[in-house]
DNA sequence: GAAATGACCAAAATGTTCATTTAGTCAAAA
DNA sequence: TTTTGACTAAATGAACATTTTGGTCATTTC
C-alpha cells in the first residue's frame, strides 16, 4: 500500500470519528494528509468509497479480533459468546464505530446508514460460519445457520443496546448467562 | 361517555389513520366530527391528548384480543405464543398502528414517537404479568419476568418485523417453532 | 512522463425572508 | 351552561439568495 494511500486513509478515519461522516470535508481531508484533494481522487473514486474502505478495514480488524478470542479447546457455546462479546465491546469502544452509530441514530446519512448495515450483515455472516463449522463437527444439532446466527445477533443487541435505553446496563456476566441458558440450550444436543 | 366525545375521537382515529398524525389539522377532526373546533378542547387539553387516549384504547383493545386468544386449558408455552401472535398481527394488521409506525419510520414525528414507545412497553408489561402468574403456579422455572418478557417482545420482533427487511419472511407456524425451540427451551423445568 | 496538485465548476446544502397554515383561546351565540 | 368559530401567536414551508462541497482536469512538479 503507498504511502500516500495510508495517509489518506488515516487522515479520513480520524476526521470521521472526530467530527462523523457528513460533516468531514474532502479538502479537511487533504489538509490532514498532506496531500492535494485531486491526489485522494486518485485513490478513491468518491467519498463514499472512502468510507467504504475504511469501514471494510474494521470489520476485518474485528473479525480477527473475534477469532482472537476463540479458543479450540473451549465448547461452541463458549466460544459463540466470546466471539460476540469481542464483537460488541468493539463496536461501543472503537471511537469511529460510536460515531457513525452516533450519526446514523442522530441524522440518518444515508451513506453512513448502509455501511453500518453492512457490518451488521458481516457480523451475522461471520457467526453464520462458526455455527456451520459447530455443525459440520456435531457440536451442536442441525439448523438454519443464517436463521440462527440472525437471532443471536438480535439478541446481543437487545441485551447489550435496547436494554440500557430503558434499564440499568447488564453485566457481561449477566448477559453471557442469559445468552446461555435462553438461546443456547435450545441448540444442544 | 358523551357522544360528543365518541364523535371526536372516532373522526381522529380516521384522520390519523388516514393521513397520519402530523398531517391532521384539529380543524379538519372538528369538521370530520361536526362539532366546532373549541369543542374538541373541551374534552382533550391537547391535539396531542387526543392521540394518547386514541393509542391507550388501543392497547386495552389489544391486550383484550390477546386474552381472548389465551386458554387456561392450554401450557404456558402455547398460550404465551398465541398472545404475542395476537398482538403482533393486530400491530401489522391495524390501520391506525400501520399509519403511526409508517410516521415514525418515515418522518419520526416525535409525539407519535413517544406514544408508540409507551405501547411496546404496555405489551411487554403485559407479557411480564403472564410469565409471572406462571411462575406462581410453578409452570415455568424462575426468572427476572421483566427481562424474560423484554426478550421474547424483542424476539418476536426480530422474527416478525426485521428478518422480512432481508430474507423471505417467516410463517406463524416457523415462528411459532422457533420461538419454542430456542427461547421457550430456556424456561422449561 | 507519471504523479500530484489546487483552481474551478456544477450541484447540493444552508441561510433568509415572508406568506400561509395551524394549535389553541375566548367572547359571543345558542 | 354548552358550543362555537373568528382570532392570535407560533410554527411551517415555499421561494429565493448565498455558501459550501464533492469531484474534475489543465497545469505543475519531480
Amino acid at each position: 500500500m503507498s504511502d500516500k494511500r495510508k495517509q489518506i486513509i488515516e487522515a479520513a478515519a480520524k476526521s470521521f470519528s472526530l467530527f462523523g461522516y457528513k460533516a468531514t470535508t474532502m479538502d479537511q481531508v487533504a489538509k490532514m494528509a498532506n496531500v492535494g484533494k485531486g491526489t485522494i481522487y486518485t485513490f478513491f473514486k468518491s467519498k463514499e468509497e472512502l468510507l467504504e474502505d475504511i469501514v471494510s478495514s474494521i470489520i476485518s480488524e474485528i473479525k480477527h479480533e473475534a477469532d482472537a478470542a476463540i479458543d479450540q479447546r473451549l465448547s461452541f457455546n463458549e466460544n459463540v459468546q466470546r466471539a460476540l462479546q469481542r464483537i460488541f465491546t468493539f463496536r461501543k469502544e472503537h471511537e469511529l464505530t460510536i460515531k457513525l452509530l452516533q450519526e446514523v441514530r442522530d441524522i440518518g446519512t444515508p451513506a453512513v446508514r448502509d455501511v453500518m448495515k453492512r457490518l451488521d450483515r458481516e457480523m451475522i455472516a461471520y457467526v453464520r460460519e462458526k455455527i456451520e463449522e459447530a455443525m459440520a463437527k456435531g457440536e451442536i444439532r442441525s439448523c438454519d445457520a443464517e436463521l440462527t446466527a440472525f437471532l443471536m445477533f438480535k439478541m446481543y443487541i437487545a441485551l447489550h443496546v435496547d436494554w440500557e435505553k430503558e434499564h440499568e446496563p447488564l453485566s457481561q456476566q449477566k448477559i453471557a448467562e442469559l445468552f446461555d441458558s435462553y438461546l443456547l440450550k435450545g441448540l444442544s444436543r
